[in-house]
RNA sequence: GCACCCGUAGCUCAGCUGGAUAGAGCGCUGCCCUCCGAAGGCAGAGGUCGCAGAUUCGAAUUCUGCCGGGUGCGCCA
């Protein structure tokens, strides 16, 4: 529980025991307790007065007085004053705010963790970039969203699994294998010409040629099509995930299952587990043969009106049925996503987050038909868009041509602006906003820069460290050292702000989880560390308020225990966004 | 044509799921280093929250209709 659920509980507590219609019990949960946007109105603010003061035919006013009354007998309060049109602001002792100083150190690292859950699984699945070739830039925003956002429900207490869906089936494939077979021909020394039109031209295919040259020589050649192809999509596969798990471990991306959508396809006996999952969808009357109306606007040239297998998805709110099988007969890539999210739900997550790119946005409302048909109420789905990202160069945007040879991959990014600032770049914007990415700008060692700001504040919390140890070695600065502080010493209006600031980070931890926003938390970072550079600035003209003071080795050693939990929080923080935390930045 | 997303300071964006006088950074104006990291900080100017209605004690936030921008639209994945 956060400190605002503490008060809030308390507040409705003190609710229930005035006399107020019992219809107004149902209003309790619109009662909400914030910290209020002006520091003038206090460490607190309810709405309680105002939700209540209708179905009790009172004043709002009235009502709070009320209230304010019963809150001020806390020993946390210290004041309770009523304002505007009924909000009850509160003041919190500076016992209280020294209590949650003490939290946050003893807690160390694990202050604000495991607050939102009770250890619920969730599968968050993230990047699912076909295995057709390196990581484009394009895959960096999703890739990066999705893995924080894992680590912040991880953080937040329930039982992640990190998750990849392997498009290692279909029509890309026999193309890949088809690329890698002209790149093997070409390493044997076969006079090949170029790449044929339709299959990928990228070098890449290359050294995995040349390896499957030193294993089996010419051996393909007269190897039976079927046997050969068979080998071709095995090894091709095989070497772009290897190829894409070394682009995710430059972001720091490590997946906990890579799931393969082949699998589904697999037959096992006569049945695949798409046939499987499909027949029982029949037997509820979800899958039927009909057909589709043509799209509305512009109906596609080769526009072929026949009788298909269908899915109802327009039962559970998509727009209309959708298609099964394609015209020779396979299924299409839907068919295996509701098979693959049956296997999800049959793995006994409660809770299924999908990251994709912003083009696959008409893809929502059939996942979530799929989610509803399958798991009903058993199982959430969320699915979250990250809209595209735009490079820029000197304010220039960077032209990204379909045609081969100019398309930035995600190593040159990562390779020229460091895995730390691609991270938090993609974090410090919400996911369905367009993201503009500067490489000037994020390289740049500046208050410009956020990452660098962020952890700028953190280098500087252990450069006083440093400090200390030279100019009074004999201090113990260790945690049991620091446990001794007398927190009572933090005194000043900078200390306990940054106190309280530093005290919000287990909502944020909790708001930005249950709303899958881990950008919060980017922005979160940012504040605290702007409240540290503040407070740490004071110091210039104000000598007497800076971290060590020669004369005063217990007033120290509580500055020390404070700058330690500050140091704490953004280093955690920093850990979900996926970052370093680094202890100097020269 | 339909669906999804976006529209907040000159620019880039937050805005805590309906709260009080709408906030940061950049840019602009003026300040602060003998001093724990000035790679920093402080102050000022800058707004009809795209437009119009609706809901209520209260709307940038919810609903409806427009306007503007982006993305997508059987069988690809």
């Amino acid at each position: 529980m956060n400190l605002f659920q503490h008060f809030d509980q308390k507040i409705k507590k003190i609710v229930e025991d005035i006399d107020i219609p019992e219809e107004a019990l149902e209003l309790l949960s619109r009662i909400s307790t914030e910290p209020p946007r002006d520091a003038s109105h206090g460490d607190l603010a309810t709405n309680a007065a105002m939700v209540l003061a209708k179905p009790a035919r009172k004043n709002p006013r009235e009502i709070a007085q009320t209230i304010a009354d019963e809150l001020l007998k806390l020993d946390e309060v210290d004041e309770a004053t009523i304002a505007g049109p009924g909000f009850i602001n509160l003041w919190l002792s500076s016992g209280f705010w020294l209590g949650q100083m003490t939290q946050m150190l003893s807690q160390g690292q694990d202050y604000g963790r495991g607050l939102v859950s009770d250890g619920e699984k969730v599968n968050v699945e993230y990047v699912s970039a076909n295995p057709t070739g390196p990581m484009h830039v394009g895959h960096c925003r999703g890739a990066v969203v999705g893995d924080a956002l894992a680590n912040l429900l991880q953080f937040a207490g329930f039982d992640v699994t990190k998750e990849y869906y392997v498009n290692d089936a279909g029509g890309q494939i026999d193309v890949l294998a088809g690329s890698l077979y002209h790149r093997y021909r070409e390493a044997l020394g076969e006079d090949v010409g170029p790449v044929p039109e339709g299959m990928y031209p990228g070098g890449y295919l290359i050294p995995p040629a040349q390896k499957l040259v030193e294993i089996h020589n010419d051996s393909l050649i007269s190897m039976v099509e079927a046997e050969r192809t068979a080998l071709l999509k095995d090894f091709a596969i095989d070497a772009m995930m290897d190829m894409i798990r070394e682009d995710l471990a430059a972001l720091n991306i490590h997946h906990d299952v890579f799931f393969s959508e082949r699998s589904l396809h697999a037959l096992d006996g006569n049945h695949s587990k798409i046939d499987g999952m499909l027949a029982g969808l029949r037997d509820q009357g979800l899958v039927y043969e009909g057909k589709l109306p043509p799209p509305k606007g512009e109906v596609p040239e080769d526009w072929e009106d026949r009788e298909q297998t269908l899915f109802k998805a327009s039962d559970f709110g998509d727009d209309t049925d959708r298609a099964l099988k394609k015209s020779n007969g396979d299924y299409t890539y839907f068919a295996a996503d509701v098979a693959y999210f049956a296997d999800k739900y049959a793995r006994e997550f409660k809770r299924m987050v999908f990251v994709l790119g912003a083009d696959h946005s008409g893809y929502a409302k059939r996942l979530k038909a799929v989610a509803s048909a399958v798991a009903g109420d058993n199982a959430t789905l969320d699915v979250l868009f990250c809209q595209l990202v735009k490079l820029l160069r000197d304010g220039q945007p960077v032209a990204m041509g379909k045609r081969s040879g100019n398309f930035v991959t995600l190593r040159d990014v990562v390779d020229e602006v460091g895995r730390d600032a691609v991270r938090f770049m993609m974090l410090y914007r919400k996911p369905e906003a367009p993201l503009d990415f500067d490489f000037a700008k994020v390289t740049e060692q500046s208050k410009d820069n956020p990452v660098f700001y962020v952890q700028y504040a953190h280098a500087r919390t252990c450069s006083v460290f440093r400090q200390v140890a030279e100019e009074l070695p004999d201090l113990d600065v260790s945690a049991t050292g620091l446990a001794k502080a007398d927190l009572s010493l933090l005194a000043d209006e900078g200390e306990l702000a940054l106190i309280k600031k530093a005290a919000e980070f287990p909502r944020i931890i909790e708001q930005a989880a249950k709303a899958d926003e881990p950008h919060r938390l980017a922005f979160y970072l940012y504040e605290l560390a702007s409240e540290l550079h503040g407070h740490w600035t004071k110091g210039k003209e104000k000598p007497e308020l800076r971290f060590i003071n020669h004369e005063n080795a217990q007033l120290t050693l509580s500055r020390l225990a404070m700058l330690r939990s500050m140091a704490s929080i953004i280093a955690s923080g920093l850990a979900i966004v996926g970052a370093d935390a680094p202890e100097e930045m020269r």
